[in-house]
DNA sequence: ATATGCACCTGTGTGC
DNA sequence: TGCACACAGGTGCATA
């Protein structure tokens, strides 16, 4: 479920309603969760209070006092969400802290792909090998270019790559070779300077119109106040295969790269 | 360096 | 109705 901009509209959403909250107990109900939450986790964090959250990629830093932070990773199906302290716990909610407020910021993950832990900046091997963020750089033909070169691989393949470019999942690497009209099986050290250029206005506008329509609920993503988004009403490729084209009503193309689902227009991306 | 498969999990949809 | 199977927004590891 989440991508960078479904990561972000959670950031955006919560961080008004928590900036400065302190935390007043934490409930670990699941600690099996990619990584084990360790046994110090609720006495580390409980009195704390949360400053401006952060986002790397596709992670969440929630700092906490004494240069620690909080880390959260939705993994495929996680959720992070604010709700009354007096709703009662749903299945697969993992994690409840209560805040001032009578307020419960609550994780929840069916697949329990997702991983919270504290740390220091440096101590968090998590976040040491990911890459530069595509909403917070300037994106241009050349800074493509230097990060392909000599990669043989499928352009799809490398955008995904989180220690390449940090935070592109499957449904926006899909999105945004469509709008570049790039084969998502094409060789990335063989992109032509013009196709790099479009990839890079297409890397932006993609995430920030995502960003802008509150990410994309495809089945089940709500953000940090339980609200769904609005951008899989915009998708062009991902999940469409069969389905025409949006701009010259070709079906789309279903193939498997890496592993995932891949979804192109044969005749709009070459 | 690349390519593939699998593992970790639960939920949902499909076909029989 | 039940059952088997494929597949799902991610990541990391093992194997070629």
């Amino acid at each position: 479920m989440p991508e960078l901009p479904e990561v972000e509209t959670i950031r955006r959403t919560l961080l008004p309603q928590v900036r400065g909250a302190r935390v007043l107990h934490v409930e670990v109900r699941e600690r099996r969760l990619r990584r084990l939450i360790g046994p110090d986790f609720e006495s580390r964090l409980r009195g704390r209070a949360l400053g401006e959250i952060e986002r790397r990629g596709k992670y969440l830093l929630f700092p906490i006092g004494g240069a620690e932070y909080l880390l959260v990773h939705l993994g495929m199906s996680g959720t992070l969400e604010l709700r009354s302290s007096a709703q009662a716990p749903r299945p697969h909610d993992h994690v409840r802290l209560r805040l001032e407020g009578e307020r419960d910021l609550v994780f929840n993950d069916p697949r329990r792909f997702g991983l919270l832990c504290l740390g220091a900046l440096g101590d968090l091997p998590e976040l040491a090998r990911i890459g530069p963020d595509p909403l917070c750089e300037a994106w241009t033909a050349e800074r493509l270019r230097a990060l392909f070169r000599g990669r043989r691989l499928p352009v799809k393949n490398l955008l995904m790559d989180q220690r390449t470019i940090a935070g592109i999942g499957n449904i926006y690497a899909n999105e945004m070779l469509h709008r570049a009209a790039i084969r998502p099986r094409r060789r990335a050290d063989r992109l032509r300077r013009r196709e790099l250029a479009a990839l890079a206005a297409a890397m932006r506008s993609v995430l920030s119109d995502a960003v802008r329509l509150g990410g994309s609920s495809i089945s089940d993503f709500r953000d940090g106040n339980g609200r769904s988004g609005y951008f899989q009403l915009e998708l062009a490729a991902y999940d469409r295969a069969g389905e025409p084209c949006r701009s010259c009503g070709s079906p789309i193309r279903r193939i498997v790269l890496a592993g995932r689902s891949s979804f192109y227009c044969p005749r709009c991306q070459r």
